[in-house]
Formats: C-alpha cells, structure tokens, sequence
DNA sequence: GAGGATAAGTTCGTTGAATGAACCTACCTG
DNA sequence: CAGGTAGGTTCATTCAACGAACTTATCCTC
C-alpha cells in the first residue's frame, strides 16, 4: 500500500507508520509473527501469499528493523524470522485491529487472550481486569475461541490449535 | 490492500478488519474525517489522492457503514461524509498506530490530544491520567505539537492548525 | 444572460504492483 | 543417485493506482 512518494509529505505519524506496516500483506505477516509463526514456509502455506510478496515482505520488514532475520541452523542454512521490540510494540494496534473486527464486522469469538498467570481474558487494551496490570505480549496466551474452525486444512492453522503464548514458536507437525 | 478472494479465508478478526479499511488511502481518508474533513474536495486537497482512488473509497467505506453520507446543502446539492459509531470505534487503532509510528519513526510530536475538560495530554489508550478516565472520541482535543510544520501549503492543512475537537468540523478558507 | 468559478464526480491511457506457475540452488535421506 | 525440502528468483498476465482531461449542475458577477 505505502509509497514514499505519496505518505511522505503528510506530516503524520499515522501515515508514517502506513509507510511501513501498510501494504497488503504485510500486517498479517506480522500478526502470523506474534502467533509464532517464523519460517518462510509456515508464513506462506498458512497465509497463502505468492511466494514473491512474501520474500519482498519479509526483506522489507528486516530491513524497517521490525523482523529480525536469524541463522538457527547451519548446513543446510535455515533462516527464521522474529520479532524484534520495535514489531512487538505493534501489539496494541493489533489488538485494536482484532476487537474492533470482531466487534463491527465478524461479530464472532475466533480467539481468546488470557493473561498466562491469572487466566483472565484480556480487556480491550490488553488489561488484565483481575490484575489490574497491562500484560507484556509474552504473558499473553492464545486459545482457540467458540467459533474457530477445529480442522482446518493446512498444517499451520492445525498447529496453531494448541493454547500457546503469543511469540512462542509455533511446532508444526512435519506431515 | 484488502481482497475477499484472499483474506476471506482467513478466519481472522483482523484479515476481517483489513479487508475493509487495509487499502491503500483508506486508513487516511478515516484519520481526516477524524479531524473533521467532510468534504470530497477536502479530502482531495489533503490528502493528494487521485480523483477516481478518493471516490471509490468514500463509496466502499459509506456502504460498509463506516462514514455517512449526508446532504448538507439543495442546490447545488451537496454531500459530506461523516464517521458513523461504527467508523468512530476505529479511534483506538489510529491511536496506536499514531503512537507506535511515533516512537519508533519520526520521534516526533506533531500533535497533541488532549482531555478537552482537563487539558491534560492523553494517555496511549486514549485515557485521561488527570481524571482517571477513557475520554470519549468528541472529548479529545487535537493541538498541533512543536514539531509540526506552522505553514503548510494546502488550507485544509493551513485550517487543522486552530486547536479543535475530533469530529468537529473543520473550517477551510475559500481563499 | 454570457462568462467564469466551484464542487463532485467520471473516463481513460499509462505505469506499477500483485498473482501464480515454473524454475533454481543447497543440502539431506534412503 | 533419485527424490524431497526449504527458501528463494524469474516471468508473463491481471488488476489497481495514477494523473490529466472531461462532465454536470449550480451559483456569482458583470
């Protein structure tokens, strides 16, 4: 979506970030991140985006500083992609982004987050109502809500099934 | 951005969300009805949108029930278009994503929002630390911040600079 | 009442990005 | 050494964005 050419004279922190974060695509590979999602592979049967956007994605996010690109396996070199603090403190846009569909457009409970150490599901600004404390994106755990499909085709989404916390790695069956 | 074929599968409050404002312009077209442009050519003037890009997008957003549009005028007839509840839900994720391109892109202020009934700037969830309180959408007044520009070319940028409530709306020069 | 201005579009040729299929390169396994 | 896997690149086609020109309806001014 974003183009320098256009954004650049807005003066606006929102179209500044639009720069960076807006183009199709690129917010979903991001969301895919914080569910634990970080192999090439993963991002492209779960998403199932063309294999050229995605690497020009993923190349672009890196370099925003917003993916960081490691080695976690030498021979044969295998790269996987994480989310650094400067992407994980897009949490609250996301969150934002979610409820604000499930609100206005789906209308339906897809996901739950709960606060990992109370089990309390989250308030709208990542809240924990029991707590009364913001929770950190790793204390936050995902499970799958009342209207979340429980067979999905591919292997990514199967995996995904299983409560975890946000940005641990996601273990998908090789099958 | 968005596109049925593709995001539709997703089963995802935030592909959901994307499929009907992640287009390229959208989200700015929402930020300005924010600062209360309302008309096609304020729009226009602002944004530096094409034409044909800013009417499809005041279409696809008034049929989703996101902006409204209102004959304020017979003869010439004229429309504007206005947030509806459902557009004005989408505050908390301009809010963050204004913040977080903030912090981590121009570490500017540009402006500044504030508790109209207290003055007191804002909280990063739209809350009032003064009255302890989340500040309703026309409660929330927008001052420009130091390192905003004090002479921009277009009026409708020229007409935003007046310190102003969301939602009101602006007032543009016919100079 | 003729000429010009304004608001809100539509039309259209050109450019640029997204798509999907095929191909490429290491390396590993049986 | 045949087949598979992960992570890409290349390329032809389709689709959306761009920007300039044109349209329509009305008002304002002389």
């Amino acid at each position: 979506m974003a183009l320098g050419k256009d954004y650049a004279t807005q003066e606006c922190s929102i179209a500044s970030a639009l720069e960076v974060i807006g183009e199709r695509w690129t917010l979903l590979v991001i969301r895919d991140a914080f569910y634990g999602v970080r192999r090439y592979n993963d991002f492209l049967v779960h998403l199932g985006i063309p294999r050229a956007v995605l690497a020009s994605r993923l190349q672009a996010l890196t370099s925003q500083g917003i993916l960081e690109k490691r080695r976690y396996q030498e021979s044969p070199p295998r790269d996987e992609y994480v989310l650094t603090d400067r992407g994980i403190a897009l949490w609250p846009t996301l969150r934002a982004l979610g409820l604000w569909g499930r609100e206005h457009l789906t209308g339906r409970q897809l996901r739950i987050f709960r606060h990992a150490a109370c089990g309390t599901e989250l308030g709208p600004y990542s809240d924990c109502p029991t707590c009364g404390t913001v929770v950190a994106v790793p204390d936050v755990e995902v499970v799958p809500g009342p209207d979340l499909g429980r067979d999905p085709a591919d292997p990514v989404s199967r995996a995904l099934l299983k409560p975890k916390r946000l940005l641990q790695p996601v273990e998908v069956d090789p099958a």
